[in-house]
Parts: structure tokens; sequence; C-alpha cells
DNA sequence: TAGACCCTAGGTGCAGCGCACAGGTCAATG
DNA sequence: CATTGACCTGTGCGCTGCACCTAGGGTCTA
């Protein structure tokens, strides 16, 4: 049985990371009655490092904690997971497209600004260089 | 005078999001006595499209909080707002790497998954699709 | 005995709103 | 004139995934 670092050690996060995955419910450790730590089983390292990979893979916690239900519930949990990902991967295509135009607007923006003298205030405008834009 | 709503729509905004800056101090309405609705200026319209503008070019909220200040206290916010930008760009940059790589990887196992059947609990792995990965 | 380190619970902060809830306002209708 | 319904308002909580902090308590070593 591991007490919070231990287990964050062996699945390389952080005991705040593995605080917070007790607290949402992904992980149930049982309580170590002399001092109430919480003790983890070897099973726990098994899921922590799942989590661990599952999100390295762009699932989110509460799709995980879906997965363990399912899991648990003596399901497959293959199917649903093959719908979530896809999920995910639209996700972050739109993500990305709105990251790279917003990176070519300040890209623009910057390289505009570099002609451009730093404005006093004049009492009208509040920035006149952000307010060129556009 | 304009109330939230008319204020959102001069700046195509949500009501929400006129709400939202003025809980966090970027806007300061008056009050109607009569009912307690917040009241906004023509100098607010200009502040709210300043902001959106702002947040357009990648600018935090809280940015546009210490450019307000800047100007209110008479300053230029020119040179800071070019050192902000330039962080922006660097932040930015670096999120969409991450993003990239996480768009490949999952990209990977979707296409290594279409080779793989669903498993069956087996009481020892929780989905070993995802347990495949690396 | 002091310092260094482990643990607990709980709260706050981040970004930028969206949404829920309870209630007010206003024009149109019966 | 009263009521209905649409739309407005205010406030407060929730989301994501932790990191950090407080305030307390225990353990272990030099």
């Amino acid at each position: 049985m591991l007490t919070v670092s231990e287990l964050s050690k062996a699945a390389q996060a952080t005991p705040d990371a593995v605080r917070h995955y007790v607290r949402i419910g992904l992980l149930t450790p049982s309580r170590n009655p002399d001092n109430g730590y919480k003790l983890f089983s070897d099973n726990d390292i098994k899921k922590m490092k799942f989590i661990c990979r599952a999100k390295g893979l762009g699932f989110t916690l509460s799709d995980i904690q879906i997965i363990f239900d399912h899991s648990s519930r003596g399901q497959s949990p293959c199917p649903l997971v093959r719908d979530i990902i896809q999920q995910r991967i639209n996700e972050n295509r739109d993500r990305l497209a709105k990251l790279n135009q917003l990176q070519q607007r300040m890209d623009e923006a910057l390289e505009k600004w570099k002609l451009m003298p730093d404005g006093e205030p004049d009492g009208d405008a509040i920035c006149y260089l952000i307010e060129s834009i556009n």
C-alpha cells in the first residue's frame, strides 16, 4: 500500500494531481486508521498510469471517469473510447485553427506596429496601436 | 446611457460578457436609482469595443485592465502593449506546438486502433486500446 | 530539541464567460 | 384594468486541471 507521494512518484505525477483525482472520485483510496492517510493499492497504480496515458491522448478527466465506470461494470469501454477520441480530435482541430488565425493576427499587428511610434494619451484613443487594427 | 443588453449589442458581444467585465472591474457603470440597473456611458462603448479588439489580438482581460490603468493615469500604454503582445505571441507558439503534438498522437492512436478489435474486459486491462500506446 | 519532511482538509486562483434562479418591466391582449 | 408572456435584470455557481496556500499534526534524523 502506497501513500500519496509514493503513488505520485510511481506514476511520475505530482502529489497535488493525485489528491485532485481522489477529490473528483477517479481514485478511491482506503485509509490508514492510525493517521487517516490515504492508502493506495497496486490497482491504483495501474489506474494512475492509465490516467496519465489517457490524458496524453487528449482524454479529459471526465472521459476517463466514464471509461472507468464502464470498465468496472464489466463492459468494454473500447467503442466508447473510439467515439470520444474522434470528438477530441475534432475539437482539437478547431482549436488549432483558431489559434493559428490568432497567431497570424498577432504577427501582423506586431509587424505593422514596428512602423508606428508610441502614441501619447490624447484623451481620445485608449491605445492607438490596438485601435489601428481592423 | 445604455443598459447591459444595449451595450452588448453596440459592441456585438453577449450580455453575459458585459456583466463579466463589470464584475472584474473593466467597466464601472453607474446605476439607475429607480431599479438598480447598470447604466453605461458613451465612453463605455469605446472601452467595450476596445476590449473586443484587444481580445481578438490575444490580450487577456487582465492585460486590458493594465492598459486601462496606464491610460487613465495619463501614461502611454504603447510600450507596454508591444511587450505584452510579444509575450502572448511566444505563449501561443508554445501552445500551438503542444496542440500539434497532441493532434499527431491522437491521429496515430486512431490509425493504429483501426486495425485492432474491441477488447472485452479481462480483469487485467482497463482499456487495452489506450494501454497499447507507448 | 530543532529542523526537515511527510500527511490531512479545505480554500483560492486561473480565463472567460454560460447558465440557473428569482424577480422586475413592458407591451399587447381579454 | 388585470393578466399573460417575452424579455430584461441581479447575483451566484460551474466548468478544466491542477498549483498553491493555510493551518494543523505527525515522524524521523542529527
